[in-house]
DNA sequence: GTCCTGCTATACGCAAACGGATGAACCACG
DNA sequence: CGTGGTTCATCCGTTTGCGTATAGCAGGAC
């Protein structure tokens, strides 16, 4: 009827192209080389083509092998997800949440957010996967996604939060050194710090920023926390979010003018809906997180 | 090491729920009823919690099954792409894609696109899903979409194409009866097709055309594809692609000077790029599907 | 009322799959 | 150039898990 190969074989092709060798994937499995191997066969035969060329020393996956590699990473993610969603009582606040946003965000809003929580739920476990990707897919790669760019997707659900502002700071201690710039204009004087490569993110507000172009930028990082802790150490004028630099006073806004401003949704699979944890998780970040100018700066208490 | 349960757990679990009764998925999976009866004991005994309360007619599936089931469904979605892009030799074009498109894309536009890739291909297998749902996530549901919203989530190779134009027609028979509306005011006189519930794409239309309210059309329907049904019987005036509606010489342009222009995108998994006969669609979609005002309607031709 | 059809639960024999052990090939290192 | 540490392949005893068969129960048709 269902000629369809064990779903177990998935997990060892995975194990095998992760590991790099069948004993080294029997080990992360938790079984036998033997065993792996004959997984192995199994899957070879059932597809009809080679998945590996063996060799003493390690296997070489077949480029089949590696096109098939990302199908079973899915797999095992929403495998792993299942286990979360499944993990602790139902209704019950006990379990894994696992969240993905991006390093700023991880590293200067969340924490106060997720102690909160903590102290609220001790059952509760949180993961936390930061990356500037937009999240990949949400396909059960997490279970909540704090993002800045709005969801297309169906079947999510997405709440609206006020928008981030950024905008132009830098140090005291710069400022005092190199002056400080009265128009956009004057930022060509200064050591201005900027994005290495580019994101859409980024490209649609160079474009309301023409005097700002890559190769101005007197350092150039990728990571915004980066970014951020160049404008901690005096390197120059940065642009960063206004609710993490007014919690430091030795930060300066400059050219309070310019504000650009992003948009901030929480994103959960409509799934999830139903699981009280993740509700309780997605809930205490919608109430935590205020971005915009006009926060008041409450993550940065507590 | 590794206690998490068999994957093969899963897959029993989802075709349970899906099929009502140990004896039921049993037969879908073709495997025997005790068979299926361990591995639901084995996956309670592993979460630590029931899943079904039995019964002798059928078994009643638990709140957490329930959970459960989209988790093992996006399992089972991604093992036949898994599956889908090992069948035939890597470099050929034997195999089978899955395309998801919206109804009236599905209908009208990719049969000839279809039958030309069929005679280029005669090993290419096409499944179509065709939905108006935004192809829910791109999980793996397919292998292709085609979109009237542009893709923000990463990972995805999504390629833009002429927007789609879309204008009111009505069949010349009822202009005949009814007369010609010369301003969009005039429109409350006739009979006008339309939408039944809102999504956001007709959301954005509908503030852009303020005389159009739900209430007053003459006759509402979700699929795109009535409506145009409805056009072409004489109903009344409607909203469809100009490129469709060219291609019936019974069929007039009204308000002529009234264009709405959707987006039109082809995506794909970026994991697919390689994947020859993936490769082969997507740029066949690419090159077939021009259905913007411009067209010369070449995709009504053969 | 009885029969029939579906379902689940249980018992039992057997085959498939597993784990452990061994051997051969290969690399790094001394 | 030998030695220790890898790796994969193979063999074999054991066990897990499968399928067949059967019992028991609920509900619908007549």
């Amino acid at each position: 009827m269902n000629h369809d190969p064990d779903w177990a074989l998935y997990r060892t092709l995975l194990a095998v192209l992760d590991a790099g060798s069948l004993s080294a994937a029997a080990r992360a499995l938790g079984t036998t080389q033997p065993t792996v191997a004959r997984h192995v066969d199994a899957l070879e035969s059932a597809l009809g083509a080679d998945l590996f060329v063996r060799s003493q020393r390690g296997l070489e996956p077949t480029e089949l092998a590696v096109s098939l590699r990302p199908h079973a990473r899915t797999m095992a993610t929403t495998a792993a997800a299942l286990l979360r969603a499944a993990s602790g009582a139902q209704g019950d606040f006990a379990g894994t949440v696992r969240i993905t946003a991006s390093d700023v965000v991880g590293v200067e809003h969340l924490p106060p957010i997720l102690t909160r929580l903590r102290r609220a739920h001790p059952a509760l476990a949180i993961e936390l996967a930061l990356s500037d990707v937009v999240g990949d897919l949400l396909a059960r790669e997490a279970d909540i996604a704090i993002r800045m760019v709005e969801p297309t997707q169906g079947a999510l659900l997405a709440r609206r939060l006020p928008p981030v502002d950024l905008g132009f700071h830098a140090h005291r201690d710069y400022l005092d050194r190199a002056g400080t710039p009265a128009a956009i204009g004057d930022l060509s004087a200064h050591d201005v710090i900027g994005y290495d490569t580019e994101t859409p993110a980024l490209r649609a507000m160079a474009a309301r920023l023409p005097p700002l172009d890559r190769r101005t930028f007197a350092l150039r990082a990728d990571s915004n926390l980066a970014q951020v802790a160049a404008i901690r150490s005096g390197f120059g004028i940065g642009i960063c979010q206004v609710a993490i630099a007014r919690r430091d006073p030795a930060l300066v806004r400059v050219l309070p003018a310019i504000t650009l401003t992003l948009p901030l949704w929480i994103v959960m699979h409509e799934d999830l809906k139903t699981n009280a944890r993740c509700r309780a998780v997605f809930d205490a970040l919608v109430e935590g997180l205020d971005l915009s100018e006009a926060a008041p700066g409450a993550t940065a208490t507590c």
